[in-house]
RNA sequence: GGCCCGUUCGUCUAUCGGUAGGACAGCGGCCUCUCAAGCCGUAAAGGCGGGUUCGAUUCCCGCACGGGUCACCA
């Protein structure tokens, strides 16, 4: 008994793995061009990406524009650049192509009525010309007779203005003169089971389930309708989206069984969704702005101040960082390693290591794989990567030298931009000091010991930071003070703040002439400073 | 409200019935001219109630709570 329920245990969890080595892998990422392209969208992409490389699978990009009111000019090439930017490239696609184009379902328009006519030829669909008014006005109706579950279904359609309540000759009147749309006809009452990757089998009862409208009045077809037949027709074999799509999965599945598609029917896994910090709801466009943070991969420039947004890119992201977060959004390798590059992530990855909970989007978490991305790199690399910043900035900086400061700031900034902020002072003169420190440390009967220091330094010559650090530290020692007293004094000087990398190394990169000088200036200023 | 899905430290998560582990954030320490980084340490969790079992975080049922979805949007 026990061995045989072990077995049978057994058996259920190698199969899904079993057919996924078997079978070619064929997966989409199949966003709306409506606007930007957000963070929970990238993590769909990934995780599709992910499956399908690790299988030497094929991704592909379908671009589902299906609602021209909806359409938004430049959205499919930010969805493009967003994910060539995070290093997702597609196999077939709007731009490249591939044998089952096109990949913009606006110009497949014309392979969806036929499936349609095919529905309605069987029985599994109909014509409806039901206006938008009496549909409005008979929810109103239903929502008090039904208690809220109003819907155009089963119990509902025969009072309805359709092809089911309509004479032949009726119908064939209407639908020269009159817009309609094509439902799918639910069923009365008939369990829809289907697995799920993620979650197992989920069931649906058609009695809950609405009679979708499948082809629209303008004749463009919509969700459930195109998604079902470019799936099938491009050969798909994972369908991988947001758990949002849950509860539509059975309109999808009866679509497939009528149009006699069921055996090769892709397999579902729905994905938890990403939450609000908070946890009150799904990520949204908005969340961003209202909480100082991007939830967009690249910034978005709207006509309307209101819709536009900062991104990931522009705050100074690197984009292996946001990858390596993303995937850990509702996914882990079951091992304790944390920071995984995109071939790892490949190796690694495994539908079955996805959680079935939603995971809400944390700034820290992000911030801290940046940093760890960014510490990792060597001074050259992050030199390239800031290069253009320091240019806008007004510096001009050599490669070597932008590179050395990089590497003596780099275990200090979390962000790119961090290195302009907290670098001021190895470009300019002209940095922020913070004199109200100075003012308190300062003590005037030090002045000359001081500036003593300062012409040391200024004479001193080496290419060894030690050597100059144990020079200094003679000097403050021969002089009766403590290395806190004077320290700080020369950092402020130097640097302007308290805080930044070693004193010696950096008084080596900028000039020892240049350091001496800048200690000179701050306590001549020091001098005209109320005591 | 109906239906569906979910529920382990504050957060992300490990654990496929047998001492609840890691990471972020927090706190403390070491290091140090400072700030970081790094290292060490500390605190912190199985929603509730029933069952099944020698044993349940893990399996089953109920409840509670959270999320999703109910458009000629995807």
């Amino acid at each position: 008994m026990l061995t045989l329920h072990y077995i049978e245990k057994k058996i259920q969890l190698t199969l899904p793995q079993i057919q996924i080595m078997h079978q070619t892998i064929r997966v989409r990422f199949a966003p709306s061009p409506t606007g930007a392209l957000h963070i929970g969208g990238v993590r769909t992409a990934l995780f599709n990406y992910l499956l399908a490389k690790k299988h030497n699978g094929t991704f592909i990009l379908r671009i589902e524009d299906t609602d021209q009111n909806r359409f938004v000019p430049g959205a499919e090439d930010y969805i493009i650049e967003a994910l060539a930017w995070c290093g997702l490239h597609f196999d077939e696609g709007p731009m490249q192509g591939g044998p089952y184009g096109p990949y913009r379902q606006s110009e497949r328009k014309h392979m969806y009525a036929q499936f349609a006519d095919q529905l309605i030829q069987k029985g599994h669909a109909y014509y409806a010309f039901d206006t938008a008014e009496s549909l409005e006005q008979k929810r109103e109706e239903w929502k008090l007779k039904f208690d809220h579950s109003a819907t155009y279904n089963a119990l509902t359609r025969m009072e309805m203005k359709n092809s089911l309540t309509m004479s032949e000759a009726e119908v064939n009147e209407a639908l020269l003169t009159e817009s309609y749309t094509v439902r799918l006809k639910m069923p009365a009452s008939e369990d829809v089971r289907f697995t799920d990757i993620i979650r197992g089998e989920v069931t649906f009862n058609t009695s809950e389930l609405d009679d979708k409208i499948i082809l629209k009045g303008d004749g463009m077809p919509t969700y459930h309708l195109a998604n079902v037949v470019d799936d099938y027709l491009m050969k798909i074999s994972h369908v991988i989206r947001g758990e949002e799509w849950l509860s539509s999965t059975a309109h999808h599945v009866l679509l497939y069984r009528f149009l006699g598609w069921e055996q090769v029917m892709p397999q579902f896994a729905h994905l938890p969704l990403i939450l609000k910090p908070d946890g009150k709801g799904k990520l949204s466009k908005r969340d961003g702005v209202k909480l100082g943070m991007p939830v967009f991969p690249l910034s978005w420039e709207d006509p309307n101040p209101e819709d536009s947004f900062i991104g990931f890119r522009e705050a100074g992201f690197d984009p292996d960082a946001l990858i390596n977060f993303l995937a850990f959004l509702g996914w882990n390798p079951g091992t304790e390693q944390e920071i995984f590059s995109m071939d790892e992530l490949i190796q690694a990855f495994d539908l079955s290591h996805v959680s079935k909970s939603g995971a809400r989007f944390d700034f820290d978490k992000i911030k801290w794989f940046n940093q760890q991305y960014l510490k990792n790199q060597t001074g050259e690399e992050l030199a390239e990567k800031v290069a253009s910043s320091i240019k806008s900035a007004g510096w001009n900086p050599s490669e070597n030298y932008l590179a050395a400061v990089c590497f003596l700031l780099r275990d200090r900034i979390i962000v790119y931009p961090d290195i302009v902020r907290d670098g001021v002072y190895f470009f300019t003169e002209d940095f922020p000091k913070d004199t109200d420190t100075f003012k308190k440390k300062w003590n005037p009967e030090h002045k000359d010991a001081i500036l003593g220091l300062a012409d040391l330094i200024g004479k001193w010559e080496t290419n060894d930071s030690t050597d100059l650090e144990h020079a200094v530290k003679d000097y403050i020692a021969n002089s009766g003070l403590g290395l806190g007293q004077v320290l700080p004094m020369l950092r402020i000087a130097i640097a302007g703040t308290l805080k930044g990398p070693d004193l010696f190394q950096t008084m080596m990169l900028i000039g020892l002439q240049k350091c001496k000088a800048r200690i000179q200036k701050l306590i001549d200023e020091s001098s005209l400073l109320p005591a």
